[in-house]
DNA sequence: ACAAAAGTGTTGCCCTTACACCCATGC
DNA sequence: GCATGGGTGTAAGGGCAACACTTTTGT
């Protein structure tokens, strides 16, 4: 057998991106959903994402598409995995290049059904819609990255507003964890890591007062350093 | 701008997959490299890999490939990331999965060049020759992806022989983690972990003997249990 | 005044680290 | 007998988990 060469005639899969974007509103774990207006898998959600153009780099795909189904831009994206198993969709050989996304509370307000996609939502992580293709499994595998992220790094922060109370940080971590956190453990924990700071404003709301934070500008830099690669 | 579709003749890019195989020979972490004999890049030094075949799982295709050109079989592999930057090909549009595996010394002895390969070599992993595309990088991140894993799983002894000694387990991690680490306390870590047992045998060397140690299938199911994903 | 969430410290335990000497063998 | 790597224990410090009450506000 000669040695493949990019040359040849054998055949290529189409490539595609999936993404994963998870927000944080209304007390659930969200994920961004398409509902899908074509066959196949017409009428179903699915993830947001799409085929990559020639010679577009895999991330800058990622980011388009999301910018072209959801009209948002500037999000925090990386790989996930690659899934390239037969028969996970039903046109033939398709490759997809998932990724994992987060954005603000804020920003997801912005996300509007794009020009060429069907509608789009925000669904709870854990009451999905029944969803196309592989993509139910590819969120599990996004959600496991997600926690993981959460248990020794500092981005947690992603998901929610630019100012937000420990109480609510703490809401997030518990919800994405699926357990429940000591109030003291998680607040001195969090307050070592010097990534958050007061914002100096209180949140009123029934009862009393809490006091607002912000990610420091520090946080978000051992965030880049962690990124360093590849 | 149409919704894409598989249907459509837009460009498909070539699919390859590429393996960063490491092993510990002779006191060096190494990886194998097979010398290319076509242009582009002809006689430098690359990584193992080539093209997807169609419908072909991708985990599978590495495989495949390692034993087309290295004659290996049944090696542990898990994917590291998928590079698919314009330019990173020069004969055009090529996005390759990057699989990392281990390999045993023992099973690193019958790696033997393929048929369709060029010459397969173990390199220091400190000490490369100049490699093809962007190989280089891709190691540079296997061997990050290798010493996390190294810190919090059992992973290392795929580096090793069946059986080995607590010192040169050590000199493992030390080289891998470029660091040295005290004898006392990496002894009694690696032992609170149940994951190797003696085997009642002793390693003969200039000096005194050493136990002979190997890995417990407790520590193999430890592993299946942390792959469970995707 | 009361309901509800915000906020706050201490203790015990375990795990990690630092550290130095004797042992068994080959030559 | 000596050179060489093999093998062993302990103490101090830091980080993590468990645990309950007071404070502040809105109604």
């Amino acid at each position: 057998m000669p040695r493949s060469s990019v040359s040849r005639d054998y055949p290529k899969p189409s490539v595609t991106v999936d993404i994963v974007l998870f927000t944080f509103t209304e007390g659930e774990l969200r994920v961004l959903l398409i509902q899908r207006k074509r066959e196949p898998f017409a009428g179903y959600w699915a993830l947001p994402g799409g085929f990559v153009n020639e010679n577009e780099p895999l991330e800058a795909a990622a980011a388009r598409e999301l910018e072209e189904e959801a009209g948002v831009r500037g999000i925090y994206l990386e790989q996930l995995y690659t899934f390239g198993d037969p028969g996970r969709d039903p046109r033939g050989w398709v490759i997809s290049v998932a990724y994992f996304g987060i954005i603000s509370a804020d920003q997801a307000r912005d996300v509007r059904a794009g020009d060429d996609a069907g509608d789009a939502g925000w669904f709870n992580v854990y009451d999905l819609p029944p969803l196309a293709f592989d993509h139910e499994r590819i969120i599990r595998y996004a959600l496991q990255r997600l926690r993981y992220k959460l248990e020794y790094t500092a981005l947690g922060f992603l998901l929610l507003p630019e100012s937000f109370t420990l109480s609510q940080l703490q809401t997030v971590y518990e919800i994405v964890l699926r357990e429940k956190l000591d109030k003291r453990n998680f607040r001195k924990k969090i307050l070592s890591m010097n990534i958050i700071e007061e914002t100096g404003q209180m949140r009123h709301g029934d009862h009393r007062p809490a006091k607002l934070y912000r990610f420091t500008a520090r946080a978000i830099e051992l965030e880049k350093a962690r990124r360093r690669f590849p």
